[in-house]
RNA sequence: UCCCCUUUAGCUCAGUUGGUUAGAGCAUCUGACUGUUAAUCAGAGGGUCGUUGGUUCAAGUCCAACAGGGGGAGCCA
């Protein structure tokens, strides 16, 4: 097949929202798209998905045959050659007049399910195949693709290695949470068995239990203490069985580790890590959001007056920009709960019982609500309640062992980052792995690190799902993640 | 996993203290109109009231179980 001769392409459109950025001046163009609505008998607005705009495309009466007409149906995909003029209607800078018109494929009107008018998040989510199709979706995506780009722009831009780390692990000694097992071994009760009736894996694919992966972490610290700042950012497993706004069974994860950062280094990072990746989707969907903006105040209106959001989405993600998040340790957080006035009025379900307790979600969400009313940093948790690689901080008060850890929340998410100064001291590593029943030996590869050249370092994961929320507006997870996985839920 | 709410037409919802033939808007179809903006106007079709069982002379309506959906909690990102 020759290169190079345009003149032979199939495809010479050009697209929606490229073309709504010139001026009508008879231009000759080809367009292809969706049809959103037909009015008249004579206006197409069609959408081809590279903008929520539609271009609004004029049919002449009486041009073209009545069977063609009536192809036009919503969401019918057209091939259209004509001109650009400036429009004689109000809603538009521009129509195509139609000098010809080719039905790519038809849309049975009867049987497509998105109709012209407002439809509930939930029954887009039961067609979530088609919902890429409506401006919502098609806002929240394009985002979501923005902000997966910054990412990479933003770790590349610094010198980070971008690792892959393994979806299938050996590991199961993080103890974070219930894994989904990966096997190729029967399950009709006829697996091979060891003498005692458990499963022999020694018979299984990798010849031993393996999981998908619930976090890179571990693996990336050992890319960052050879190529210095590493970052990960891929699909990760949780077979918990949660039902909530803000969890999924597989979501996406960034996962940045740093060696010789310190855990300020590493809050410093995730802030300007954070802010960057939200300008970026900024300056590059400003359309989106605000679309998403409007789409948000509109649902807004719904719940009652305390209910709502002081902000705006767009007034929200500048104020981000704008306004330091605020730093304060757990020790802190804990003395502002406890002499809160909702606290001494007995409004928390879970009472502020005193240092060591974990915070609920209730607790975090005074904090950044209502008492800061901005992104919070929280750091130097207890030991007790944090992961055992977590950096034992020096010099605490006898009793209230902290360790270098941080979490950043963020108004109507909670956690969005989770973080920490990692232990650098092998003794030290063994000894809380050995306390809380790790398995020494079977991280003898992560425990080498330790053991050849250790350095000061640090990392977070940042949930992608929860970050596409809280830049979109959208209030539950399972709409910003093109094909959600819950307990019970895998349907497309 | 626990608690609460919910399920009526393709969609969004009404449906009174249990009482005759279950309604509306939008969508769809048919026709009219033709510079429309979720076009408008007229007409038509469309329902095993989530499923199963129970109470009752009588159940969309009351009760129970199950299933789907939503919200909250826990776990976390």
């Amino acid at each position: 097949m020759p290169l190079g001769k345009n003149d032979d392409m199939f495809n010479k459109r050009i697209k929606i929202r490229e073309l709504l950025a010139t001026e009508p001046a008879g231009q000759e163009v080809t367009v292809m798209g969706w049809v959103r609505t037909f009015r008249n008998n004579q206006f197409i607005a069609l959408n081809d998905g590279s903008t929520n705009n539609n271009l609004q495309v004029v049919l002449e009466l009486g041009k073209f045959p009545e069977e063609t007409l009536k192809r036009i149906t919503t969401s019918a995909s057209l091939k259209i050659t004509g001109t650009i003029v400036p429009s004689l209607g109000k809603g538009q800078k521009m129509d195509l007049n139609a000098a010809t018109l080719e039905v790519l494929g038809d849309s049975d009107a009867e049987k497509y399910p998105l109709q012209p008018k407002k439809h509930s998040l939930e029954f887009l989510r039961e067609i979530a195949h088609l919902r890429f199709r409506t401006n919502t979706f098609g806002s929240v995506f394009r985002v979501r693709h923005s902000l997966a780009f910054a990412i990479h722009q933003f770790f590349n831009e610094k010198g980070f290695v971008y690792m892959h780390t393994p979806i299938i692990t050996a590991s199961d000694a993080e103890g974070a949470g219930e894994m989904f097992r990966v096997t190729t071994l029967p399950i009709d009760g006829t697996a091979p068995k060891n003498e005692d009736g458990s499963i022999n894996f020694k018979e299984d694919f990798f010849g031993r239990s393996t999981n998908l992966t619930v976090s890179g972490q571990l693996e990336g610290e050992l890319g960052a203490t050879a190529f210095g700042e590493i970052y990960t950012f891929g699909p990760t497993f949780r077979a918990e069985n949660s039902n909530t706004t803000r969890h999924l069974a597989e979501f996406w994860m960034i996962e940045p580790e740093m060696a010789f950062y310190d855990l300020e280094d590493n809050m410093n990072l995730a802030e300007e890590f954070i802010r960057y990746i939200i300008k970026y989707a900024m300056e590059h969907n400003r359309e989106d959001l605000e679309f998403l903006s409007q789409r948000l105040a509109e649902e807004e209106k719904a719940l009652p007056q305390d209910k709502r959001s002081e902000m705006g989405l767009i007034e929200k993600l500048e104020f981000v920009l704008n306004n330091n998040f605020e730093r304060l340790t757990y020790t802190d957080a804990i003395e502002i709960l406890r002499e809160s006035n909702h606290n001494k009025k007995k409004k928390f379900q879970y009472p502020v019982t005193g240092w060591g307790m974990d915070l609920q979600s209730e607790h975090e969400r005074f904090l950044v609500e209502k008492h800061f009313k901005k992104p919070v940093i929280l750091y130097n948790y207890p030991a007790a309640i944090k992961a055992f690689y977590m950096r034992q901080n020096d010099g605490c008060a006898p009793g209230q062992q902290t360790v270098a850890a941080m979490d950043i929340l963020a108004p109507g998410i909670g956690e969005i980052v989770g973080g920490s100064q990692r232990e650098e001291r092998q003794e030290n590593l063994e000894n809380r792995m050995k306390e809380i029943g790790i398995p020494v030996e079977e991280l003898w590869w992560y425990l080498d690190t330790r053991r050849f050249g250790t350095v000061p370092h640090a990392g977070f994961g940042l949930g992608f799902e929860r970050m596409v929320q809280f830049v979109t507006g959208m209030t539950n997870i399972r709409d910003v993640i093109a094909f959600p996985r819950t307990p019970g839920s895998a349907e497309f």
